[in-house]
Formats: C-alpha cells, structure tokens, sequence
DNA sequence: GTTGGCACTTCGAAGGGTCGAGTGCCAAAT
DNA sequence: ATTTGGCACTCGACCCTTCGAAGTGCCAAC
C-alpha cells in the first residue's frame, strides 16, 4: 500500500468490521462484510482491501483463516474518526435523570448514585471518584465537648476534610485559638512538603498551641500525600467478567486484583478523564498492567472544588459509541446538578 | 457405622487427610497415608477406616477411585478439635510488629498498614474493615470562616464523623449556636430512625436555628443508615485467585464481583469475627453467595471506640492452623497498641 | 479386626479424523 | 489498473477412541 490516506471504502469496511467484532465478538469474515454492502462489490475484491489495512496496522487476524479483527490502532482510529456520536434516546436520558434526583453525595465521597444507574444502563462496568483539589485554604480547629480536638479543613472550592485526636496535655480554649491562628498564618498550603516544613519549624517553638499546630500539620500533610485516599466506588462487575474475552482464568486473574486494589483502576480513571466530552483510552494506551485488555471510557466532572470521575470499564471491544455518548451525557448532568 | 464416637485411628486419619489435602490440594489415598504412618497399618485397613469417616459426613470422594476429600463438617471437625495451635516463630512475630510500628490510622479509617503485611505473611488474601459504633454521643456544630457550616459528631467512644454544607440563608453565629444547644439536647441518639424522628419533630418549628436542626439530622441519618460507609481495604487477591479451587471462570467470575463490590465481604467479615482468638467461618457457613467456596479467618478488634475488622480469606481448604494463629496474634497486637 | 489380592471404575491426556469457515493467490474479465 | 471467480490450502473446533495411572470395593484368608 503506497498512499497511507484511507479511501471511503476501507474506512466503511474499517467501520462494519469494528462494529460487527463488537457486537458478535470473534472474527469478521468477507462474506459477512458482503452482506452488509448488499452485494455491491465482491468478497475477493473485500479479501484485498483487508489485507491492505492489516497492513496499515488497523486490522489484524488471529491466523490464516479466521476472519478480521480490529487491532487497537483499528479501534483508535474508529473511535477518533469513523463512528459517529449515537444521539441518546429519551428513556435513557430519562432514567440518568431519575437517578440523580437521589439526594447527593457528601463531600469528598464518590458519588453514590452514579455507579449502580451506569452499571446497568451501559452493561458494563462503572466506576466513579473523588479526589479534592489539594490546597489547604481554611483551617478550623475545635476542641469538642470531651477534650477530643477536631481539625477541620478546607481545600480548594469547598471541599472539607478533617482529623481528630486527642491531644496531650489537656490544653486550654485559649491554646487552641492560638494554634489556629498560628495555622490560618501559613495558609494557604499547597502541599504535604510543604505541610511538614512548616511542621518541622513549628516544632522548635515551645507552648501548648505549638504542639497541636505541629500535630495539625502532620495530619493534614498525611491526607495530603497519601494517594489511596480517593474513595472509589465500582459496580457492574460482572458484566466484563462475563465478557468472552476475559472467559480464561489468565485473563480473568488480573482481573480480580484490579478491582480488589482498586489503586491502578482510580490512576487510570484520573489520567485517562478529560472534562466535557468522554475520552477513551484503548487496552494498552491504560498502561502495561491488568487494564492492558481493558478499555476505559471517562469523563472528569468539575464543581464543588473537586474532581469528580466517572467512568466504564470493558473489554476493548466495547460498543464505543453508546458507551461515549452515555458517559458524556452524565458527566453533563452532574455538572449541571451542581 | 453405629458408634458415632471417632478413636483414635479416625481422628488420625482425618487429620492426615485434611492437612495432605490442604498442602497438595486434590484427594488424598489410602497409599499416601500409610506412607505418613510408616507402614503400621496396610491400606485395606484405611480404606475401610476412610469408608466409615465417609459415612459419618467428614469425607467425601469425587467418583470411585479418587481418594478422600475432607468435606466441610470434616474441616469443621478438624479446626474444633483436631488441629493444634500453631506456635509462630520469633520471624513472623518480629515481621508483624515491625509492619505495626508505621504510623496508625485515621479514626474510623481501615489500617493502611494491615493487609499488605498480612497477605503477605498468610500468603492468602487479607481484608480489614473498621465500623463505628454508631451511637451518636455528641455533636457540634462549627461555622467555617467561609459560611460553611460543619457538623462533627461522634460516635460511642471516639469516633468522630463529619458533614459539611452551605445553609440556606446565611445564618448568623447565634443561630448555630441555638441549633447546636438543639441537637445536644436530643443525644444520645441510637439509630437512624430515631434521628429522622427528631428531624420531623423539628421541621414543624419555626426559625433559622430550626432549620439547621434538621438539615444536620438528617444529614446524620443518612450516614448512620448507610451500610456502605465501612471503610474496607482488600489485598493479596491475586493469592486467592491463583488457588486450583478458582481455576474455573466460574468459579473465578462471582470472585470477580465480590471483591469489586466489597459489601458482601465486609458482612461476612463483620458476622464471622469475635473478640480475641480467631473465628473460622467454612465455605457455605459464610452464606449462599460467593462466598460459598471461601473460608474466612476473622477477629475483631475493640478500642478507640470502634470495631475493627482483620481477617484472611482463602479456598476453604486453608491451612487454618498457620492462619489462625496468625490473626489471632495481629488482633492481639492491634488491641495492644490501642 | 486386619490383611493381601484382584477386578473394576473413572479421569485425563494423547492421537487422529472430519467439518466448516475463511483465506491467499492467480488468471481472466472489465 | 482494478475487480472478479475459482480453487487449493490452512487452521481451529469438535468428536471419537485408546490407553495408562490412580485408587477403590470386596472377598476370602489370616
């Protein structure tokens, strides 16, 4: 093949084997292609067009005679340029809308109506985050009615985290006022190093309130660092462990540890999200892990001061089109409800 | 069979078979055990000692000639009365403490530093899980320097939970005052329902302080209600999933959504673990579900006002001496460094 | 109650044959 | 120069058979 643009006719047949491989899984064949086209060109004439785009890398077969199957340069490439957006039907609309009239989350809590409605509505698995902005802006400290000291705080936006222990020493109403304003003088802090520097400086000074501030930092400079904080919700997983595809324990295997850690899932959720439209990220594009034959459709909601991710998980033979279409239609609506 | 007493011969017999069956998974045959009794008694008299156990309910073979497979009254039987502790060595004791020694957890947090160690040393899958006593003992209430309003309430010991969000209308410091004196006034409160009974109550007053009242009634309610707020950490799944029992896809997919959605796990951890010496809970003892073919190794921990949760979950063939007396120890420890 | 002996059962791996789907390629047609 | 029909070929899936290994069940003898 001399000229690497595509011409109409291997981008239609590009298309009909993506989408026939997506619905039927397994290899597509040229008489199957035929059929499609209403027998407008013949099979032999669709036998050569393939074999030039398996040479562009689009398409790839498991062995001489079996049908085609899309490489993920194949699904890229249909995803980026061939398929177009699939308008949602107003019951789907509807039933999104539905679900999220539920009363909404907390702060900082991944949003709890989101996951099951997405589950069951793309047939795959959904998964939603959370992860605050990450710069300290307000401070409040409390003492509470029984000694117990509260330190609550705020990142950007209005997301509030807190942490609570009992301090040493019993100190007085009037340490703790002067702990937070010692702590409201550093702000704003924008990170956990930053955080224990001014820890470690705190702590050469003497007082009570010097002790709590050096403790408040700590705390917060430990939430701020510590990367499993995300909450993370999952469901619908047994739609991709049903898939064919993942049908063989050595599939299926990394599969387990995934989603029991939850981690790597999370990390690619956040790299792979965009705001606005759904992105995609394609089996290895994810990285070289246990999401490496999975592909990721997602989204990153912006509002209250967070990142919010939604996303669905599946095979990389996905129904990429609903799939874009739906997730892009619910990180709008959370947007919105906001 | 008529005596339904086991001597001494049985009880040896099924100790054997249990423990050949655990290390080399698969069923164990008479030429094997008396190889383990160094030639005392010939295998015809095995067998026909095996017949009995069989009879009885503790063995079990797949088809005619295979060997003998414990059944679950026969691990039942062997963890109760046959197996003894497990004396652990000083390496284990000194890798256990010194994974404890990092830093401890956030109230109403799942100890970070558990089950990375444990999977480790159990060389199976490990989970934590901490739930808070859910009594509400007391509350306040805080006005954030931006308008923001914060409820801190905790829970029966120390357990300290929060919700943060923008009343309505700006109220001004006494209202939240008046409102706070409100809600310590209705404490302790002991459920959910109780909690949206005061909000009704209160939502027939009038005023700005009323309100408040309700908003962080309500607020405390769904949080109380809300089953999935325990905090659950799962890790060495790819132990569990390796095992020859999950080989099969279907075996291994219901793994799959039960370490994905987490609840159930939880549950079963909760219901399974007692105070001090380690539970053992045998495949279907766990319930109908997919846990069916998972026993579960679970103590709790009391302290710092909450329930904490550590267990070990495998195949039910498990080496359950090994395990018990590791999570014995971790519980232990954990309820020392209280 | 215990033992040796022996026929029997069952599983699982290995081998081999057939079938269907689909390709690759060539020479002829447009 | 592209398209087409024709045809040999390839590969996996499925089914059947065979064969050996492991281990039992039972009986008669001790």
């Amino acid at each position: 093949m001399t000229e690497s643009q595509l011409d109409e006719r291997h981008r239609r047949i590009l298309t009909f084997v993506v989408e026939r491989h997506v619905s039927r899984a397994g290899p597509v064949g040229s008489q199957t292609i035929r059929a499609a086209y209403h027998l407008s060109i013949s099979p032999a004439t669709i036998r050569s067009a393939m074999q030039q785009l398996e040479e562009m890398g689009y398409l790839d077969h498991p062995h001489t005679s079996a049908g085609r199957v899309p490489t993920e340069a194949g699904f890229r490439l249909y995803v980026d340029e061939l398929m177009k957006p699939e308008p949602l039907g107003s019951a789907v609309r509807r039933a999104v809308n539905e679900a999220l009239t539920a009363s909404p989350p907390e702060a900082e809590e991944a949003d709890p109506r989101v996951p099951g409605m997405l589950a069951r509505m793309a047939r795959q698995l959904a998964v939603v985050a959370v992860s605050g902005a990450r710069v300290i802006e307000g401070a409040d400290l409390v003492l509470l009615d029984d000694g117990l000291l509260l330190l609550a705080w705020r990142e950007t936006g209005s997301v509030v985290a807190t942490s609570s222990w009992m301090p040493a020493g019993a100190p007085g109403a009037a340490d703790v006022r002067r702990a937070e304003a010692a702590i409201r003088g550093l702000l704003p802090i924008r990170s956990a190093v930053e955080a224990r520097a001014h820890a470690v400086r705190a702590r050469r000074e003497p007082g009570a309130a010097m002790a709590i501030v050096v403790e408040a930092l700590e705390r917060a400079a430990a939430r701020l660092e510590s990367e499993g904080r995300t909450d993370v919700r999952i469901e619908g997983a047994d739609h991709i462990a049903s898939q064919p595809e993942f049908q063989s324990p050595d599939r299926l295997r990394p599969l387990v540890s995934l989603l029991a850690e939850r981690e790597p899932l999370a990390r690619a959720l956040e790299a792979g999200a965009g705001p606005g439209r759904a992105k995609v990220s394609i089996g290895s594009e994810n990285g070289p892990g246990a999401m490496r034959h999975c592909s990721l459709v997602a989204v990153r909601v912006e509002g209250r001061g967070m990142h919010r991710f939604v996303g669905v998980m599946g095979p990389v033979r996905m129904p990429y089109r609903r799939i874009v279409s739906l997730v892009t239609y619910v990180g709008e609506r959370l947007s919105e409800s906001e």
